[in-house]
This record gives structure tokens, sequence and C-alpha cells, in this order.
RNA sequence: GACCCCGUAGCUCAGUCGGAUAGAGCAACAGCCUUCUAAGCUGUGGGUCGGAGGUUCGAAUCCUCCCGGGGUCGCCA
């Protein structure tokens, strides 16, 4: 089925015909950048010729002289300087990937690479103290997405929130709430918002729609403030879970912190005592995370015998082993990075696999406008919000410019850029192709010459875009899975432009609707097999892939 | 101070488990619509890959040091 597995094994098979066989030795088959150096290409003759201590071009010649691969399958084999092995495809393999991807539809892309494993993701997982901010708009967008390249490479998925709805800070949220409550019956005189931690202006809003009766108690101290703040967190949380639904965040379960207190948080806390990982001083208690490469050992107990957060992450990551996932992934926000080592400790301790447990940190999001940073509210606590931003550019856009860049790196959000509606958005360059290709079908069909899909004879694409277009279609498999292995969605982005970008290329060197029937049903079966893939992409992305434009 | 991330074209970034002449988008400039969507296509200019060493057939990629930017270092969550 996949090209890439034959090759490799017609190069395994050349090794062992030469005598060339080298233990250990990765066949890696690539795409070269440069178009004239072939369709795949291998470096194994130069991997090989260090271990064999021979010319590597030489090796490349003979490995090129063995490999034995059906005609209607490579074209052509060459060995060039410095040694690399490059392998032209033919065109029948190629084209007929057109009349397959019409066939697979929906499943083009799709494999069994995860073989059924199962995989948990957890992500976003924001504290319910105030509404979702910009990062977590990014987390979503790229939780999201790895968690649809996983169902798409055959992994069972199970998508998850973490809501920290216990502690201190739910207390002091309930706090903060009763000043509101305070101001709004006028009886808040010679006190300020600056006394509390969550100034933020929500808060008010939640005071405010309370009903008075309930609102009225708020002020008497026999409320108390661990129950205000549980009352606000269930707000917050609410509307989370809008702003993620609106946003087309897949979670099946919000997993509340406060369902491990206290019995799971005790029992993972025994089981470190137990295990030997932990030791007294000071009155608290340590687990020795420094045996397991973290740098400092860690509180799990404070002295006044209150588990501290860490312990009940701790708790929570117990939970999802004992739930027996092969493996789970987890979404951390930039100033969590020193979590990391200490996760990672305690999970061994408590017996995960080495690899069980996956971070993968989220970068800063700097919005700019105008190429200025826009600068953060005066008001303290007012930070820009996911659906100012949502509501500002769109769920697309915003998706698509988190989806571009590598997941971890710093991003700056361009939001003059964002709210183009115009050619410099480079959302809608793959939208546009997805559009375009559809406006064509239609005008096909309106002039009563469009043949039913898949019903064309592919041997008919022979120009170079129309060859250009179908490889960039039959790398889709290959990106999918590899971008889920890395859990890297910008591979998916990138791809979408590329082959964007080589559709309209075909678009403008091939008219499509034209006078020969034939070659025109093999056109419009090519640009039919484009939209499919493009659409793919794009469900894979979360972005919508309009038909009109 | 320790540790982590980052530094690639004017801007935003790909490329990073070592591979061929370092790419894309935007910005700039010059072209292309009487026929299927010009939100498109074609072309031009633009780089000591932060710097210096090292490893080797080969380094943007790996190692060391330095410079610059950001972050984390709590018995907070």
């Amino acid at each position: 089925m996949d090209v890439r597995e034959d090759i490799v094994a017609a190069i395994a098979e050349a090794l062992r015909r030469s005598g060339l066989e080298a233990d250990g030795v990765d066949i890696a088959v690539e795409r070269p950048r440069e178009a004239a150096h072939g369709d795949l290409s291998t470096p194994v003759a130069m991997s090989l010729a260090k271990k064999l201590k021979q010319n590597p071009l030489a090796i490349a010649e003979r490995i090129a002289a063995a490999v034995d691969l059906p005609r209607d399958l490579v074209a052509a084999v060459e060995a060039v300087r410095p040694g690399f092995v490059n392998f032209r495809l033919a065109l029948p393999v190629l084209q007929r990937t057109v009349p397959a991807i019409l066939a697979s539809g929906d499943r083009y892309g799709r494999s069994d690479a995860g073989k059924g494993r199962t995989i948990q993701v957890e992500y976003v997982s924001a504290n319910p103290t105030g509404p979702l901010v910009i990062v977590s708009a990014r987390a979503a967008s790229v939780g999201s997405c790895i968690l649809n390249l996983l169902d798409a490479s055959g992994y069972g998925t199970h998508a998850e929130y973490y809501v920290n709805d216990y502690g201190k800070q739910i207390e002091a949220l309930g706090e903060s709430l009763r000043f509101r409550a305070k101001e709004r019956f006028g009886q808040a005189a010679g006190e300020s918002i600056e006394q509390y931690q969550y100034p933020g202006s929500y808060l008010t809003t939640i005071a405010g729609e309370a009903d008075e009766e309930t609102a009225r108690k708020w002020l008497e101290h026999t409320v108390a403030s661990a129950e205000l703040g549980r009352y606000a967190s269930n707000q917050l949380l609410a509307s989370i879970r809008r702003d993620m639904q609106d946003f087309g965040a897949r979670f099946d379960d919000y997993f509340l912190e406060s369902t491990l207190h206290p019995r799971a948080v005790q029992a993972a806390f025994d089981r470190l005592v137990a295990g030997g990982h932990t030791y007294q001083q000071d009155g608290a208690v340590f687990f020795r995370s420094t045996a397991f490469g973290d740098d400092k050992d860690r509180v799990i107990r404070k002295a006044d015998g209150e588990p501290t957060y860490f312990l009940a992450d701790i708790a929570y990551h117990a939970d999802k082993l004992a739930r027996g996932y092969d493996r789970a992934v987890g979404l951390l926000g930039p100033d969590h990075h020193g979590h990391v080592p200490r996760m990672q400790a305690a999970m061994a301790a408590l017996g995960a696999a080495p690899d069980w447990l996956e971070i993968i940190m989220v970068g800063w999001v700097r919005l700019m406008e105008g190429g200025n940073p826009v600068s953060m509210s005066k008001r303290a606590g007012e930070f820009i919000a996911m659906r100012e931003l949502i509501d500002d550019v769109g769920v697309d856009v915003a998706k698509y410019f988190f989806l571009m860049r590598r997941a971890n790196s710093p991003l700056d959000f361009d939001l003059t850029l964002a709210r183009k509606q115009s050619d410099e958005n480079p959302v809608y360059y793959v939208q546009y192709a997805h559009a375009r290709i559809a406006s064509v079908i239609r005008f096909a069909e309106e002039r009563g010459e469009a043949a039913a899909a898949g019903k064309s004879d592919p041997s008919q694409l022979v120009a170079p875009e129309e060859r250009a277009l179908m490889l960039h279609l039959l790398h889709f498999p290959v990106t999918v899975s590899g971008a889920a292995e890395a859990r890297e969605p910008h591979r998916v982005t990138t791809y979408a432009q590329e082959l964007a970008t080589a559709f309209h290329q075909f678009y403008h060197a091939c008219r499509i609707v034209g006078e020969d029937p034939a070659l025109s049903a093999a056109r419009l079966d090519l640009a039919r097999a484009t939209k499919v893939v493009l659409k793919n992409a794009l469900d894979l992305l979360g972005v919508t892939a309009p038909s009109s434009m």
C-alpha cells in the first residue's frame, strides 16, 4: 500500500543481496528538498560507509544496482554524490492515489499505527478562578489537534480537563466574591479590591447576577469563604465549559481536584511513604524526588499537616495511571516547566514506565497590534480573555494561528494580521483553495460536464503540475502519522499550505473543465481528491473548510 | 546564582534524533484576469543560521565556552 514501505523493503533486500548487511542501520527514506533529487531518497549508504569503511558513493551505486522494484512503482533509481540513493516514483503509482483518495474519502490519512493503544490527553486545565485567557486558547487548539491526530492514527484517546477547585485559592476567590457582594449593597466602605487576590470584574458580574436573598447572606461571615469560593468557581467552570465547547475543544471529562480530597490524596501519600520515598524534616514530609532526577526534594505534606498542591497532583496522576492508559500526555503552561521533573519523579516512584507521562510545554502568547505588544489593562487582574480574542478574530483564525507554530515556542499573535480578511492572512490561503475547488465542481455540474467521481482515467494526468499535486496527496498519510507520533500539529498546517500551493499552481497551469472530456474528467477527479485531503487536513486542525468565500 | 527554553531573510516563523545549493508566509519591487473564485499565479531583491572553538566524509542541527532575550527556582496553587 505505502510506497515508502515498499522502497524500504526493497533497500533492505538489496543490502542483503549485496552483502552489505549491517545490524542496526536505520533505513531512512525521506523527501528531498530539491525536486531534482527525486521524490524519495535514502542516505543509508553514507551511514553504512562509516561502519564498513568504504566509499559511500560506491555503496550507493551497489544499492542502486541491486534494488529491485516494479516499474509501475519506481521509474528511476539513481546513486548520486556524496552517496544518496534517489528514487523517482513512476506516474502510475501517483495516478492511482486519485481514485484511492476518492474511494477512502474522510478515511484517507487515517491509519492503525496506534494499534488501539490508549493515550490520555490532559489539556488547558486552567484554574476556575477567572475567565480563560489567551494561552488557554492556544492550549485548547494544540490539545484538540493532538487528540484528532491520535484518533486518526488509531489510538484510543481520552480527553480531560483537570479542575483545581480546592484549597486556599478557592477560599481567596470566595473572599473576593464577598467583597463584590458588599459593593453591590453599598457596604464596602473603607475597603478596596486591592486587598483581595482576585480583583477581576467578573466577580462583580457574578455577585450582581446572584439573586438578592442569596447575595445578602454572603455578607454574613456565617457563610464560609470556601463555600462562596465553590459557588464562584462553579459559575466560572460553567463559562469555561461553554468557551471550550464553542471553541470545538473536546473534553470527555472535567476531573475535579476536590474529589481527590481527602481519601485519594491520603492514599497517594501512603504509597510514597510505604515505598520509602519520603522523609520528615522541620515537621514537614518531603518526597525524595532527587532520587529520580529532580534537583530538589519536594514537600508533599506541610508542617501544618495539610497536603500540598503537588501531592494532590500526584494523586491525580496516580488515578490516571490506575485507569490503565498506555500513556498520558499533559499540556502545561510555560510557567510550569519546573514541574516536569518532579512529576516525572513521582510517576517513577509510583512504578509508571519511564515514558508513560509525556509533558508538552505550551509557549507564551504575546498579542501584537500594529507591531506593538498589546498592553494589559492597567486595572489589576484584567487579562485579555479568550472570549475577547474569539469574538475579535473568530475561531478558525485563532486556531490556525496557534497551530502554525511549534507548541513550545513563544508566539507573537498578530491581531492586525489575524483580523484581515485578505490574502495577507494565511488561514484564507488554505480555505480559499478548498472553496475554489468547490466552485469549480459546481461550475462543471452546472454545465452538465461533471462525471461521477472516481470514474475517470487517471493516466490522463501527466503534466508537471499534476504530478507535483499528486505527489503531495500521496504524502498526506505519512504526514498525519508523523505529526501524531511527534505530537506536532504544526506539521499539518505546513502540509496544508504546501498542498494549497500545489493546487493553485495546478489550477493556473491546467484548465480543468475544458474541451477534452476524458482529460476534464481526470482533472476534475484530481481536484476532488485534493478537496478531500484539504478537508481532512482542516478537520484535523479543527478549522472549517468553506465551500465558498 | 542554579536550572529550563529561545536566538535562522526587514517582520513572524519552518527546517533541529547530523545529509545535497538553508525554506515559507508577510512586507518591497515588476508582471499576469474577454473562459472554471486574482483571498490566486509568475518573477526579482533580501542570510557570516547570535558569536568563537570543537567533533567528521558532512553541522542551522551534536559538544564546550561566551553574548543577548524570556522563564522557573514557595511548607502558593
